[in-house]
DNA sequence: GTCTATAACGGGATAGAC
DNA sequence: GTCTATCCCGTTATAGAC
């Protein structure tokens, strides 16, 4: 991208994928009508099946959007810590950093904040229409993590951390989905927009969870 | 409920409710018709409004049916755990399988499974159109655990035990929202059905994370 | 209480002029 | 690439006969 473009007014895509996020997050996919993106967006109705097709064609390119620089730094940030202990035993914090770290911390960025809260939804309700999209998303980077925690914690089953797997994934997109109601709830204890301190708390939370031994 | 009324069909009240529940478990609410529940029912359309009044009015219906018992079960759990250890402090396992336990093992009777789905999607979608709903069905039980937590774990401040509440929440929501989807993923090796296994494994982890040392 | 019929509206998608 | 206009369908909700 040059230094013109960047000065330049966003595209239409680029302007229709930035409110379809907006919305989608907060009122989910099947809640959000193509027309609202369009007039959110300052743009033609007609435009948005010009560039992308389809409403459920829209929402691919807003999710892989977004997933897959997450899914890439998830990756990048675990090879590295596997390769680095490639002697003894990868670190869990690392491997709990690697998979939490980039989706959390993108709420640095408050333009980026809005796709935390759509990360969340994702996990939860992307199963409904669009069953195979959450695992053209995800299914590598949990099989990955999974290999990298048989490796990590040695003596569990692999059922044992797939369930385990699937707890801090739960943990982790119940926060990212909805920030506002942690604020209500706890009455302003807690603030989900300040990333460090949602990962201080999460990844105590989540590796405990990982090393818990589990009864047989 | 007498005998006679036990073998009569279903009321078409129960008839519309039964087959909400299973299409909001399915498809979500926004992604849910109320011509697709009459249907699913095998009633009228006009008689979902004769009842109900509104699709919003039979939403909050279908939830409340089911909740309500859970949090009475909850709370009753809770008070005997808390009760039974007046002395010293209450078990942490006790107070994790009060707020897990009856959640979870709805799913041992095939028909309330599907409410298990529903309970799971309800956590992540429910904000969506109702944000206060949410805060009535568990503003209660959110308090009562809560403080149930700070006599538990001394030593964590109110922020740490809101954190860990909320992490025991997500955990227990997601796995909850989509069986489906663990199975696949877990190609076989875990069974979201067998509602003992689920729960010893995320009773293992989460009162390892309730525990966990949190970096100050 | 239960039905048919329909109002009133919003949805996704598309044709065709520009 | 962008617009207007429109098709066609599904939606919630209600009116009114039975």
């Amino acid at each position: 991208m040059t230094l013109a473009d960047a000065l330049q007014e966003p595209t239409t895509q680029e302007k229709i994928l930035d409110a379809a996020e907006r919305l989608f997050a907060d009122n989910g996919f099947a809640g959000t009508s193509v027309r609202a993106i369009t007039a959110e967006a300052g743009v033609n109705l007609a435009s948005a099946h010009y560039h992308f097709g389809s409403k459920e064609a829209l929402i691919r390119m807003v999710l892989s959007r977004r997933v897959e620089p997450i899914t890439q730094e998830r990756l990048h940030l675990l090879e590295a810590c596997l390769k680095e202990a490639s002697a003894g035993l990868p670190s869990l914090e690392a491997i709990v950093e690697a998979f939490i770290g980039p989706a959390v911390r993108l709420s640095l960025d408050p333009q980026r904040a809005i796709f935390m809260r759509l990360m969340g939804r994702v996990h939860s309700e992307a199963g409904d229409f669009m069953p195979q999209l959450l695992h053209e998303l995800f299914s590598v980077t949990a099989k990955r993590f999974h290999q990298a925690l048989q490796v990590a914690l040695p003596g569990f089953t692999e059922e044992e951390l797939f369930w385990k797997l699937n707890f801090m994934v739960g943990a982790m997109a119940f926060t990212l989905a909805a920030p506002q109601a942690i604020e209500k709830v706890t009455r302003g204890h807690c603030d989900p927009a300040d990333a460090e301190t949602v990962l201080k708390h999460m990844k105590a939370f989540v590796t405990a969870g990982l090393r818990a031994e589990v009864a047989r």
